[in-house]
DNA sequence: TGTCCGGCGTGCAAATATGCATGTATGGAT
DNA sequence: ATCCATACATGCATATTTGCACGCCGGACA
């Protein structure tokens, strides 16, 4: 009764993955050689872990079990590579940046280009997206996130206020000068779905023209003139072919942080990372506020 | 960065034990193996984790750092195979018992002739030692205990309890049947290293002869008449050569108890193991006791 | 009904890991 | 001074592990 460890990770693996093929691409070995572990672990523990069906290999509540103390070995895992790199006093090797992609389009391109200048040594690399990956699994080592507070267990610097505002192409802008409390075509974003009624009262006859869940959609609509869009200032004040309308006044919106583990946050190129990025954002933090 | 669970296995060994060698015994695997996997453990993670010393590798801080994660990895994984030995229902292959030399040689090998007929699929492997083997870590199935209490984490049935009293060969009887009150010469057992003030008393003149560290050796000094010692009941009484004296009255002595961890306990063998065991006791709990 | 696709097993050659044998260095015992 | 034991490095042959190519199966779909 014995088991290799990279055996029971890959159990851990397939249980959480459910087929060969998913699993495989986790581990990055071929679902052959993943084939061939959970058979030598069937051996080695002289159990059953998984039924195969038509559809994939089910596990047993045996191997739900094993995965579960391999997820605990995971865990130990990441939780020290997260810590061997929070240790890691060089400006070398690789470094992975997330954000949200419009903060990273219309704003951040500078800190990029600006920190790889000082750092050639660094290989950055930046994930941009709206997902919140999982810094505990070390999918990136530092986050910019638009956000009320830094998240559970994750360490954060509160990098600026920000406003929001009503925007939209010239046309609309003109017109709205023109009839200041005419009615106007609202396009919404699904993350914040309701118009204020202060606005629909001052500009009888709205409506909603669309919903979007897509940012940069509903933005290029915008540019369109399709309609109105409420947005952060900084994104209204970025995007090409969009201008401050009266509708909204500036209203309060979620912080920018920069976020990261507690385990990875003192490594050295995350606090030169900081370095530079705190230093723009002070440069910048009129762009942010009405 | 990146490193395999198996090569963290290895680091956590070398770190436990210090050189190649003795990490290789453990793992099962030549030190050429373990060799390796640290380098390449050191190439993966870009870390120096040992300096070859001439006496040896010496943990860098950062293995040390390594060491503690794997050792959780290392729990998680003695605490899976627990786990999973307690959902065996099978009364085949290896069950490991441990019980001390004296309890197996003197008393207990009727109840492994029993089991072992009883269920002839079962590879019984005992492991005769007065070390309290560790149950967390798979040392033993089960073990039979000399003691107060089951012990900390563990699971445990009382056997019975006992006395001791005093033993030895027919002529110091003999001579202590002459002279009731006269001298007589202690073997004493360094783990009870104190002669009762009242047998001093009774029997003015009286020396401690001898100390032993080892039981069978100062039961074997008895039989050759070097003295009286204080011994189990049922020790002395299944001592070919040794009869009571009554220097010491019958005295409570620790308990012997079958203790188990508990994850282990509700196995079949375990079960099936205590079922003899316990049948066994019942009818032999006189010898126990004066 | 024929085709495609996801999911899997298997033979074989290549890549990788392992063990053995041998060689070096160091410290202690004779 | 010499011999021995411990601890490690390294070349080489062997074992094991891996990936690829190919084939099978069942279900979806035109």
């Amino acid at each position: 009764m014995d088991i290799g460890w990279d055996d029971l990770r890959t159990v851990l693996a397939l249980v959480r993955h459910g087929s060969l093929a998913a699993a495989a691409k986790h581990l990055d070995v071929s679902y052959t050689t993943v084939s061939r572990r959970i058979t030598r672990a069937e051996a080695g523990l002289n159990l059953t872990l998984f039924e195969r069906l038509a559809d994939g290999y089910r596990p047993t509540e045996t191997a739900v079990l094993v995965a579960e103390h391999a997820a605990r070995m995971d865990a130990a895992e990441h939780d020290l590579l997260r810590k061997l790199r929070g240790r890691d006093s060089t400006l070398t090797g690789p470094f992975v940046l997330t954000a949200p992609q419009l903060l990273i389009a219309n704003f951040l391109a500078p800190v990029l280009d600006r920190f790889c200048a000082a750092h050639r040594q660094v290989e950055l690399r930046v994930r941009a997206t709206n997902d919140l990956l999982d810094l505990n699994r070390r999918e990136a080592d530092l986050a910019i996130r638009i956000s009320h507070s830094p998240g559970d267990t994750l360490m954060g610097l509160r990098l600026t206020q920000q406003h929001n505002a009503s925007f939209a192409n010239p046309e609309w802008a003109d017109q709205i000068t023109a009839n200041p409390s005419g009615p106007v075509d609202w396009l919404i974003y699904d993350q914040y779905p309701d118009v204020p009624k202060a606005a629909m009262q001052a500009h009888l006859g709205s409506r909603v023209r669309m919903r979007f869940d897509d940012m940069v959609a509903m933005l290029g609509a915008a540019q369109a003139g399709l309609g109105v869009v409420r947005t952060p200032m900084f994104l209204g004040r970025t995007t090409p072919g969009l201008v401050q309308v009266p509708v909204l006044p500036p209203h309060p919106y979620a912080d920018i942080w920069v976020v990261g583990h507690p385990d990875v946050w003192p490594s050295a190129k995350s606090v030169a990372f900081r370095d530079v990025l705190v230093d723009y954002i002070k440069a910048q933090r009129a762009l942010f506020v009405a």
